[in-house]
DNA sequence: TTTCGTTATTGACCGCGGTCATTTTTATAA
DNA sequence: TTATAAAAATGACCGCGGTCAATAACGAAA
C-alpha cells in the first residue's frame, strides 16, 4: 500500500513540468539537455529521476499531452466524410512529428501498445487513436466509403503503420520541399481504404 | 583528389570490423561497446571513429551485410507464386531484425533511403529490398495473384511500412508467445495485396 | 514539543559515446 | 640516406544521461 505523495513533491514535479515545457518551446524537444531543465528548476539531478524514470519518460508527459490535445481537436469534427477527409484530419499529427524526429522516436517506442500500462500518457493516446480510428471506419464501411471485406481494427492499424512509414521516410528525405508528410500519405490511404471501384 | 587509403588503413579497418563481428557475437547488438572494440583490436579509441561516422555507423556495416546475405536469399527462389509464399519468404528477415531492437532502430534510421549516398551498406540494401519487391509484385500482377490497380512500386514500400509497423509491435508487447513476426504481418499482406475477390 | 519512521532531495560519482590537438608512421622526392 | 609533407593513430578530455548512499524535510504519535 503506497501512501499519497506529499504536497512538496508534487509541487517539484509540476515545477520540473513546467521549466522543462520552457526549455522545449525555446530549443525544440532535441535542445532539451537534464541538466538545464534541473538548474532552471533549482533542483539536484537525483530528483528528476526519481519523477521520471529517465529523460524519455519525461519527454513522454510532454510530448503525451500534445498528442492528447491533437487527438482532441482530430475527434472534434466526428467522422470525416470519406477517405480524403480522413486523410486531412489526420495531418495536424502529422505535422506535429514530423517537426522533431525525437518525437518520432519516442512515439515509436510505444507505438505497439494495444493495451496494459495505460497510466503512461502515450500508451493511452495510442489506444484512443486506434479507437477513434476504428469507430470512424466502421461509420465509413456502413456508408460505402471504405472497403467492407476487412474488420475496421485491421484497416486502424495498417493506418498508424502508414502513418510511420510515411514518418520514416520524412525523416530521410531532404525536405527542402516543404509539404507536409501528409501528401504522402495520402496514396496510401486511398490504396488501403477505398473499395475496389 | 583524395588519395588511396595505406595499407595499414585498410588493416586496421578490417580488425575492427571483424573484433565488432566476434563481441556482437557473444553480447548481441546491444551489447557491443566502442571501449571493448578499440581494448580488443588494440587501438586507440579516436582510431574508430575516423573509419566510422559513430558507433551507429559502425553498426550499419554489420547489419548491412547481414541484411544483404538475407536478401541474396530471399531473391534465390525467384519471385514467390502467391501472397502467402511472400509472406514465407519475408520471415527471415523479420525474424532477424526481432532478435534486437538496436537492428530495428538502426534500420529505421536508413529506412526511407530511396536513392542517394549508395556507399552505405545499408542505403543500398533498402533500394535492392524495394526493387525486389516491385518485380516481384510485377510478375505477381500480370499472373492475376495481386491486385493491378496499384503501382507495383506503391504496393513495394507499403509492404516496406507494414514490415516496420508489425516490427515496432513486436518489440512493445512482451512475447513469451515464441511466434514469429511474420504471423501478424500475414492478415496485412493479404489485406494490401490481394485482388478484390 | 520531542521523537521517530517515512518520504523527498541531494550531489559526488560513473559509464560510455564522441572530439581534437599532438605525435607517430608512411610514402615520395631530393 | 635523408628531408618532408600527408596519412594514420593516439589518448587525455568533454558532454550528458543515469545511480545511489547519505542527508534533510515531513508528518503522525507519544
Amino acid at each position: 500500500m503506497t501512501r499519497a505523495p506529499q504536497k512538496r513533491r508534487l509541487e517539484t514535479r509540476s515545477k520540473l513540468l513546467q521549466v522543462a515545457a520552457a526549455i522545449v518551446q525555446e530549443h525544440g524537444y532535441s535542445g532539451l539537455r537534464v541538466e538545464d531543465v534541473v538548474a532552471r528548476a533549482g533542483v539536484a539531478k537525483g530528483t528528476l529521476f526519481s519523477h521520471f524514470k529517465d529523460k524519455d519518460g519525461l519527454l513522454a508527459v510532454l510530448i503525451g499531452e500534445e498528442v492528447t490535445r491533437l487527438l482532441d481537436g482530430m475527434e472534434a469534427g466526428g467522422t470525416p466524410p470519406d477517405v480524403a477527409a480522413l486523410n486531412a484530419r489526420l495531418a495536424p499529427h502529422l505535422d506535429y512529428v514530423a517537426q522533431d524526429r525525437v518525437i518520432f522516436d519516442l512515439l515509436l517506442r510505444y507505438s505497439g501498445t494495444t493495451a496494459a500500462e495505460p497510466d503512461e500518457v502515450v500508451a493511452a493516446s495510442f489506444i484512443r487513436q486506434v479507437a477513434m480510428l476504428t469507430g470512424w471506419l466502421q461509420t465509413l464501411q456502413a456508408a460505402g466509403k471504405v472497403r467492407k471485406d476487412q474488420p475496421p481494427e485491421l484497416l486502424a492499424e495498417g493506418i498508424q503503420g502508414f502513418l510511420n512509414h510515411v514518418l520514416g521516410v520524412w525523416f530521410c528525405a531532404e525536405h527542402e520541399n516543404d509539404a507536409s508528410p501528409a501528401d504522402a500519405l495520402e496514396p496510401y490511404l486511398r490504396a488501403w481504404l477505398l473499395p475496389p471501384a
